[in-house]
DNA sequence: AGTCGGTTCGAACGTTCGTTCGGATTCTAG
DNA sequence: CTAGAATCCGAACGAACGTTCGAACCGACT
């Protein structure tokens, strides 16, 4: 599929929209920011989208979109609920690590849309919530033990400690995203499905792809 | 220590203000929100406060002081690493169950503010968070297996899987805040020092208090 | 009764906001 | 070369923002 120039244009804008939104939050950035950053003027923006609102909703929709359909995509053959587990964290996690602004966008502003937009990204993150929530359930039902955890709980767990990284994570620091990854699977593992040795099978491949998991289209603009 | 008529306003004025912080974030409230909210006119505010800046500013340093006051106070005499932990994280959350609005505000709104306030209530935040590592690193040291995961990511996982709970937990659901606090120490503590058993003792004195860990003081206004 | 802080507010200030409009400029196809 | 579509933007719109000002009001004390 070739992006026209519009299309890249528009991405160019819902990306350096996103850093924006990420650095001084949605409400507090003004069109003249964005405006100043893209060298696009306060008009000329309104000729690539229908209002601030919506610039917001397609970095989110399209944020989610991507994560969504390479989690889909990875987890097709996998049957093993605690390798789906680490397939999962995996995916957030590299996906989280290499669109920071966007992901931060994604977490912090979830409440920032209203109406229909806002039902949208809503019911997309409800889905993928209850994909989580399914493999946790697949990981305790696989366990002879008693569940000690209660399920909601564990999810909400698991997203807090993998969201919570825009508030200290660095991409381009000393820790690599697929150690971050091993070191939150195995919290999350050891409390959750107690007494599974941490095997760091399958993740190889999973860190070759970080490079190719941005949000946008390759262009260098 | 008596609330003067003053004192007692102003609180009334920052609970008020919290509570919509907390629901259509800083940035997007108006001061004539909370002037409508509580029903003193837009000049009367500005008796109270220097700035819309400043109330958040109180909000979230009247937050954090009580936070920090009750973990020092029911700190004191333990010296086992464990429990301390499991007082840090009951203390954590009884405290952001019982005050779930200013909670949001401290999590969500931290980079609001801006120069001087925002230094100090980092500062703030910066020790608190080298206690959690610490009580962390003690617990750490006081096993004899290898420390598998990394102090850091462990101390912010932590934290986010805490923090997370604004987006969630509701307080006055089925799910009571010292069972919160149970799963998640459970789940937290078995992947950070497995093996651990899980006691739950000392914890239902902290349970009666939850009462009375408001942060404000006690006005029915 | 008179005075004096502490409190209250209607009205307005200057600024910035998101958005729009009409026309200029550039690109593309015939 | 030309026509028409796509792109761009200076200037302005009304609305909403945080904040201020001066005057009115209150309650406690002499």
């Amino acid at each position: 599929m070739q992006a026209s120039r519009h299309d890249q244009k528009l991405e160019f804008i819902l990306r350096t929209a996103a850093r924006i939104f990420a650095e001084k939050s949605y409400h507090s950035t003004s069109m003249r920011d964005i405006s100043r950053a893209t060298n696009v003027s306060l008009a000329g923006l309104y000729h690539y989208c229908r209002s601030k609102e919506e610039l917001l909703f397609l970095i989110q929709d399209n944020c989610f979109g991507r994560v969504l359909e390479r989690l889909e995509q990875q987890l097709g053959e996998v049957k093993d609920p605690v390798a789906k587990l680490r397939l999962f964290i995996e995916n957030h996690l590299s996906f989280f690590a290499a669109n920071m602004a966007e992901m931060k966008v994604l977490s912090h502003e979830s409440e920032s849309l209203r109406g229909d937009l806002h039902v949208h990204v809503s019911t997309r993150k409800d889905s993928y919530t209850k994909l989580a929530r399914k493999i946790l359930q697949e990981v305790q039902d696989s366990r002879e033990h008693q569940q000690p955890v209660d399920l909601t709980v564990a999810t909400y767990a698991l997203f807090g400690m993998m969201n919570w990284i825009y508030n200290w994570y660095d991409p381009q620091g000393k820790l690599k995203v697929h150690d971050l990854a091993q070191h939150l699977t195995q919290l999350f593992l050891g409390g959750f499905a107690p007494g599974l040795l941490v095997e760091p099978a399958g993740s190889t491949m999973l860190a070759q792809q970080v490079e190719n998991l941005s949000i946008w289209r390759g262009t260098t603009t």
